[in-house]
DNA sequence: AAGACGAAAGTGGTTGA
DNA sequence: TCAACAACTTTCGTCTT
């Protein structure tokens, strides 16, 4: 017998016998009695823990029975059987001849079933698909994740029927770029995927109209970390680059332009202010932009703000 | 000599009739 | 469907460090 918290839904409000809140759980018998009075609360409880019990983290470890999560990234979200080719059975003993032959058409005939209309065959070589570009990009799991499920849901809704899985593949990690605010232009996805920008560019505005997804638009914030870490320059400089946007942001200075464009200006002032100056250049090359769009971001900046109060 | 600056013409995509 | 449009790019000559 063992004295716990009681959740709230079980015990309204203490025993509804003599009233009080001293309640104790039985696993044993079932029930929830009063300390005080005997009143069984609640019978039939159920436990909701495991029926096994683990006296340090190793034996909780070997008896959870609980596979690996559920993925959005393999087809059949990773819940169909895999039979492994080791030939062995259950205590590490190779298999007898004949049972290799059974084991070897059961593994066949798995592997056969698990993709098995064209659907299933379209959505594993998409899955694979993001797969690869997102490793290509290093992007990080939850895009991964993302994606895939923008994809399935895309799927779902029949939308991929006349265009290209890539073309689609591409723009739903676009879109899952965009919503988990990851920087990614649409320049550095559409180069690790074989679509063109054009194309990724299309088939994300059909995506977003299609599945009714808004987006908000990319704030330069993101980029100027991004262009930061590229260019190597120290903390001190990006929380610069970060003051500076705010008061550009502020005085308005920063709507209708391109996100990357500002963000490759400010940092530009940023690096001169520290001390930690690149040439226009570098940072042009990094954020895909000119180095006149930085010098016309730049001229408009230093003729509005003041920037000695940064340092 | 490299980098910064700026003028002028060109480009690709959006908007609204 | 087409022209107008804004943002951005390309190109190139000049100035600055």
């Amino acid at each position: 017998m063992k004295e716990e918290n009681i959740p709230p839904s079980l015990s309204p409000r203490g025993c509804p016998e003599c009233g009080s809140s001293r309640l104790m759980k039985d696993y044993e018998s079932a029930e929830i009695v009063c300390m005080d009075c005997g009143y069984v609360v609640v019978a039939q409880l159920t436990d909701q823990g495991p029926e096994w019990r683990a006296f340090d983290a190793e034996q909780r470890e070997k008896r959870a029975r609980a596979g690996a999560p559920a993925t959005f990234t393999i087809h059949d979200k990773g819940l169909s059987t895999t039979i492994d080719w080791h030939d062995r059975d259950i205590h590490g003993q190779r298999l007898p001849h004949g049972q290799k032959a059974q084991i070897y058409r059961l593994r066949k005939w798995q592997k056969r079933i698990r993709v098995s209309d064209a659907t299933e065959r379209n959505l594993a070589f998409a899955l694979s698909e993001i797969s690869k570009i997102a490793n290509n990009l290093n992007l990080p799991k939850n895009i991964l994740e993302t994606a895939s499920m923008i994809y399935r849901k895309a799927v779902e809704e029949g939308l991929i029927r006349g265009r290209s899985i890539q073309g689609v593949t591409t723009a739903a990690i676009y879109v899952a770029c965009r919503q988990c605010g990851v920087a990614r232009t649409l320049e550095d996805i559409s180069q690790a995927s074989p679509v063109s920008k054009k194309e990724v560019a299309r088939s994300y505005r059909f995506l977003l109209k299609q599945l009714d997804y808004f987006i908000k638009p990319v704030k330069p914030g993101q980029y100027i970390t991004k262009f930061c870490n590229q260019l190597a320059m120290q903390g001190k400089v990006e929380e610069i680059a970060h003051k500076i946007l705010f008061a550009a942001t502020e005085l308005k200075l920063t709507s209708g332009r391109g996100p990357t464009g500002i963000a490759a200006a400010v940092s530009y002032i940023a690096s001169v202010l520290t001390g930690e100056r690149k040439t226009q250049r570098e940072i042009a090359e990094i954020a895909q932009i000119t180095e006149v769009t930085i010098r016309n971001r730049y001229k408009e900046l230093v003729e509005r703000l003041q920037f000695t109060i940064y340092l």
